[in-house]
DNA sequence: AAACAAAATGTGCTCGATAACACTTTTCAA
DNA sequence: TTGAAAAGTGTTATCGAGCACATTTTGTTT
């Protein structure tokens, strides 16, 4: 039998006051060497866990945590984000958080310096936010660490002794799921690789799941065929990408790394390419409209909701029940086909 | 701003005492007319929300929570669903719930039903279970429904009015899953369904999967291939199988229902059988073992770690803060391969 | 041994909701 | 009109941790 051990049960079992028992608890001095040796013993017999509800209570403090990402009206895949935060806010609401939620252009490096700053003026107990720009991530987190501020990132890694956490998925591995998903689909021919970089330059994980996928290939043992590789640019991506594709008629499978894998399938679904096999990113409505018509054959789902979810919850849990933050928390990499579509885009 | 309103801050507002407050509140009569109406006035124009963390300090009852599932010594498929339940301990622990977990023989239905005695003679405030056994089980949860226990399941359906929640996965859409990706890696020739029914009758759930399974091919417009089904049984189950293949030479892919597709694994990896295609559940060591040698091609994650976990974590907050308990949660059906296993397995 | 400082210890209030209990006012029959 | 029952209202203890403050004990100095 548990028995749910109070300060007052122990004060008594050692024959001292609850004041006492607190003191040697938390250290605080004050305590002679005899009280201080009685408690400890039955410190050490128990198994004491303070009641995190009546400290709660007492405390009664509002923490307020602010979550930056980049805006979902510029970019939809951060939509989903938005509702990991409310499940945090229905689920630890109750116990007095205050959660707030900026927005960046994701375009744009001086409005993620500005938010930053208005964040800072606000002075949270602890921030989330997605490190989009790696110079200017860097610049910001030294700020929060000066103010003592604790980070936790989610998305993408980026070093510094200023965070916490991340949350996010493995991108190399996430190449070489790309990969091996192919390669089950096609038969013989050549894959390539294809990076969409619209404006921003978020090169980092680009390189990390292009880095995987290499390896998947370079690792079989008897794959004769050509790994190709492909950068498209706004505004002549169509231009360079069919040029691509009548240059390669060996190409059998594209990986697109981006979430902007419906604007491949596009041209794809010309009866050309029929066979061709397209594994992308994201369950952006454009992009499971395609997989569902049968042009996307694999979307891996980075789980933006869940990213959010974990990195806030994992704050919030820090705070109220001083949870340990956890430094790194890789969440699954998500297969999708259009069978298994439907309850991941509800979650 | 949102203000926290407190009891006290009613009552000093609508001129009354925190025990009349209480009383409108709680609709526990012994109130006037007028105070009825100053409370209820000021209820309707702020938002109150009682404070859940003074409330379970007041309350400082110890919900007990039976959890009854399939023992995993018998079973290892079971095994994560302790960590599930683990999950919940560690989140919510510190409420004062106390869990209790019970096992029964997946092989013994009497195993099951004098569980349930166990559990019903403790009296638990709810029970979690896994109805294995239909009719068992359709006894038991009317034991339940009379005792006045709220029961929730997992893992499979029953129909039953005493049955608060299910979570679980699709399992006409999980054969559907199977069969798409059955269907993405073959070129042509016939695919085959295998249930391996050991002892217990699962077979509810073999048939919703297998449903979904020929549901698929079905519909494929230029599919001129058969779709076979073999039932295999230890002990003869190694020569039913060898028969099976050899009496039809032009199977290229096998959906097992079951966690054993290890044992399908184990014959199919002679050279013979080289391109067979293979799709099994559940990532058992021996299954994930056959992934990555690249005898099974994809294993669908049934997620018993989730399920267990949502399915306790429903109910604790049920009774800890008053949400809802969902009467149907279907989760995601996970597709792994030998690149995005490893996280499934660490989650 | 008295006087005082320092150290050790205990007491009691707080957080907000809840409910038992005490108290006051109203109601209605004798 | 009085008395008692009924209805309405306010007060207060409770839950457990935490901490300020009050009180007691110990040690040191004249």
């Amino acid at each position: 039998m548990f028995k749910k051990y109070t300060i007052r049960d122990i004060a008594e079992m050692a024959g001292v006051s609850k004041g006492t028992v607190d003191r040697v608890i938390h250290k605080r001095g004050k305590v002679s060497e005899a009280a201080l040796k009685k408690v400890n013993e039955i410190l050490n017999e128990i198994d004491f866990k303070p009641n995190l509800i009546a400290k709660n209570l007492k405390n009664n403090k509002v923490y307020h945590i602010c979550v930056l990402l980049p805006d979902p009206e510029k970019d939809p895949y951060w939509d989903t984000c938005i509702a990991g935060i409310n499940d945090v806010i229905t689920e630890l609401g109750v116990f007095g958080v205050n959660i707030e939620t900026v927005f960046f252009d994701p375009a744009n490096t001086k409005s993620f310096l500005d938010a930053n700053l208005t964040i800072q003026d606000a002075s949270p107990d602890a921030v989330l936010l997605v490190p989009l720009f790696f110079k200017e991530a860097g610049i910001v987190l030294q700020n929060y660490g000066a103010l003592g501020i604790p980070v936790s990132t989610f998305n993408n890694t980026i070093e510094s002794t200023a965070v916490k956490s991340f949350i996010g998925q493995d991108l190399y591995q996430s190449g070489r799921v790309a990969a091996k998903l192919l390669h089950s689909i096609i038969d013989e021919g050549d894959v390539a690789i294809l990076h969409i970089d619209e404006k921003y330059k978020n090169a980092v994980f680009m390189q990390e799941k292009e880095k995987g996928f290499k390896s998947y290939f370079e690792e079989l043992p008897n794959f004769n065929y050509n790994v190709l590789k492909c950068k498209l640019k706004h505004p002549d991506f169509k231009s360079v990408l069919t040029s691509f594709l009548k240059e390669h008629p060996q190409l059998v499978g594209i990986f697109v790394t981006t979430s902007k894998t419906y604007q491949v399938a596009e041209i794809i679904q010309d009866k050309r390419y029929k066979k061709m096999a397209l594994v992308g990113y994201d369950l952006l409505n454009e992009n499971v409209s395609y997989l569902k018509k049968g042009t996307i054959d694999f979307l891996i789902h980075q789980n933006p909701r869940q990213q959010a979810y974990f990195g806030l919850k994992v704050l919030v849990e820090h705070f109220l029940f001083e949870k340990e933050i956890p430094n790194q928390m890789l969440l699954p990499i998500d297969i999708v086909n259009s069978e298994n579509v439907t309850p991941f885009m509800r979650s």
